[in-house]
RNA sequence: GCCCCCGUAGCUCAGUCUGGAUAGAGCAUCGGACUUCUAAUCCGGUUGUCGCAGGUUCGAAUCCUGCCGGGGGCGCCA
């Protein structure tokens, strides 16, 4: 299957591979075949087999480690093996191919000649828009559901955490060549929505909110804003309440840049007759996975992986939120998703084995829905931790955290870290020293390339950004060497960004390739550089670092601003 | 008690999945650079028991085991 698609790659984009990834996939085939006749068969080479860029200056552009994972194979000595691989390559990539070293315990260190650099950024000029795009070789339609917080309140700061890493990640997904859909679960049934009512009612009476209620001061907003509140009926006030507050979080989540492609309204999934719920329960009523204990309808999840059994429908006939879950599960499926990502908070983490064990039975692959957590965040105001929690509606909205430190910041900061890591945010810093932030620092080289080709002529630009290979033959300035092979590394870093639902990366990407560009500009003069092939080489790498870093930022929800 | 995540520079974090060479950024701090291709920038100095201890390996921040510390969770809440 992935045989065919690959020909199919290769038919499309010409002989010289993969134009979307290309130069870097390029010389990893060279590297490929390399080993394959040194192996001296026909045989794949190791997906171990990695090229990587070296990490102290004077190892070479790149280096392989193909020899030392060739070493128990042939029986010889890792550095005899580098030194075949060399001669290898050598022949297969002629002047491309500066020379190369083996170092180390058996590293083949491979020094590229400015040809290699020239051929490198006329293939990044010709991809253009592509580079880096439709990857995957086994594209599937992802279904990804994040936020879905209770439609009881407004957005809380963890819920920019959510939001960003969601709607980062359908960003990513879809440029690597995925089909990605994004959904807001809306719990709109059940006994916290009713406990809402209460709340309003109990708050437009000017009494205290029953147990467990919800206590903040939005409620006693809602009961004076929703007509005769005091005396209606607290189903009513239950929907007309949640109604006032997901417009009121759909607006926080516009504001964000935050976009979904659908509202999913749990109500839908108990209407009919039968309903969705009743379905999926005969269903799992049929194979077996259901039994009744201690009054309580329960399922076998045990039998699917979990480490207990859960209850489906309560002993008061109230079906749980994994019933309504299941009915969900089966509904996205039914939709076309073969596979669902579902980001769950750190403290729903228990959940996860209910969720494999639904996806096992009902959809027979645990893996057909993966759960990302996302760990907590802890707003700082210089060192003191800021009341996060929900107690008493003591927390800080997300609107709050936007007016203080921007979108863009907080999409950023919410960003860089990886998220299965706690993030502590510090709310004082972001605002006091604002301009200090990583993201204006990655805005402003954007900004700068933006303005600095503003100084030259449309004509120029566009004959320098043509695709062309008269730049010339002296010798090229380390910087721009740095920053090409920042450039080509994009796809692999898309790559590594969409396997492992990791937006972080981008995060990091960004910021790496803002500051190999801020050093090229710095070395090196680019309008009115001479002579005239230099000028127009040096526009174009600024061209493309300028697109580049848009992607990124793009990839983040981040503005790219064309000047500040 | 059991399960999950985390522990890397004074602070905030990359790097861990897939072991590789002298462990990286930003902030902070000290010194320097604005007649500029935008100084929201740049240059230089300082900064490490990669939580601890074993193990596997030619080689461990990375893999395995145990422990310590922080956070979260543990049948009819979501």
């Amino acid at each position: 299957m992935t045989g065919t698609e690959e020909e199919h790659r290769r038919a499309r984009d010409g002989a010289g591979g993969d134009l979307a990834s290309a130069p870097l996939a390029q010389l990893r085939e060279a590297v490929s075949h390399a080993t394959a006749a040194v192996r001296g068969d026909g045989s794949e080479s190791s997906r171990s087999l990695r090229l990587e860029r070296p990490k102290h200056a004077g190892q070479g552009d790149y280096a392989t480690n193909a020899a030392m994972l060739l070493a128990p194979a042939l029986r010889t000595r890792p550095p005899k093996i580098a030194e075949l691989l060399a001669r290898e390559l050598h022949q297969e990539l002629g002047e491309l191919l500066e020379r190369t070293e083996v170092a180390g315990p058996g590293f083949l260190n491979l020094f590229l000649s400015d040809a290699w650099y020239r051929r490198a950024l006329r293939d990044l000029v010709a991809a253009g828009e592509r580079f880096g795009a439709g990857q995957t070789t086994a594209p599937e339609r992802i279904l990804i559901e994040f936020v879905s917080a209770n439609p009881t309140g407004p957005l809380v700061a963890h819920s920019g955490r959510h939001a960003a890493y969601g709607d980062s990640l359908v960003r990513i997904l879809e440029r690597y060549g995925h089909a990605v859909s994004s959904e807001y679960y809306f719990n709109d049934a059940g006994s916290q929505v009713e406990l809402l009512g209460a709340s309003v009612k109990a708050r437009a009476r000017g009494e205290e909110v029953p147990p467990g209620g919800y206590a903040g001061e939005y409620v006693a907003e809602l009961a004076a804003v929703i007509p005769d509140a005091a005396d209606g009926d607290v189903g009513e006030l239950a929907q007309t309440a949640v109604e006032l507050l997901l417009a009121r979080i759909k607006q926080t989540l516009d504001r964000y840049g935050v976009h979904f492609d659908t509202f999913f309204l749990e109500r839908t999934l108990h209407e009919g007759s039968p309903s969705p719920l009743e379905v999926v329960l005969a269903r799992l009523e049929e194979a077996g996975a259901l039994y009744r204990s201690e009054g309580a309808l329960w399922m076998r999840t045990t039998a699917y992986g979990d480490d207990k059994d859960r209850v489906v429908v309560r002993t008061g006939g109230e079906p749980t939120y994994l019933a309504s879950d299941l009915a969900y599960m089966v509904n996205k499926r039914d939709r076309g998703f073969e596979r669902q990502l579902n980001p769950l908070g750190a403290d729903h983490h228990a959940y996860v084995g209910e969720l494999k064990a639904a996806a096992a039975a009902l959809l027979g692959d645990p893996d057909a829905i993966e759960v990302p957590m996302i760990q907590f965040v802890h707003l700082v105001e210089g060192s003191q931790r800021a009341a996060m929690s929900k107690r008493k509606g003591a927390f800080v909205t997300l609107d709050e955290l936007l007016d203080e430190i921007g979108v863009d910041a907080t999409r950023f900061f919410m960003l860089r870290s990886s998220h299965d890591r706690t993030l502590d945010l510090d709310v004082e810093l972001a605002r006091r020293q604002s301009a200090e932030n990583p993201v204006y620092y990655v805005q402003y080289a954007h900004a700068r390339i933006s303005s600095m080709l503003r100084r030259v002529s449309a004509g120029r630009l566009e004959e320098a950004s043509a695709v062309r290979s008269d730049w010339g033959e002296g010798q090229l300035d380390p910087a721009e060497r740095n920053l090409i092979k920042k450039l080509a590394s994009f796809p692999d870093e898309l790559a590594e960004a969409a396997t492992r639902r990791a937006p972080h990366r981008i995060a990091a990407y960004a910021l790496e390739l803002a500051q190999e560009f801020t050093a090229f500009y710095r070395d090196c003069r680019v309008v009115g550089a001479t002579p005239e092939p230099v000028e127009s080489f040096r526009i174009a790498l600024s061209a493309v670092s300028g697109r580049m870093i848009g992607t990124s930022l793009e990839l983040l929800g981040v503005s790219a601003p064309e000047s500040m």
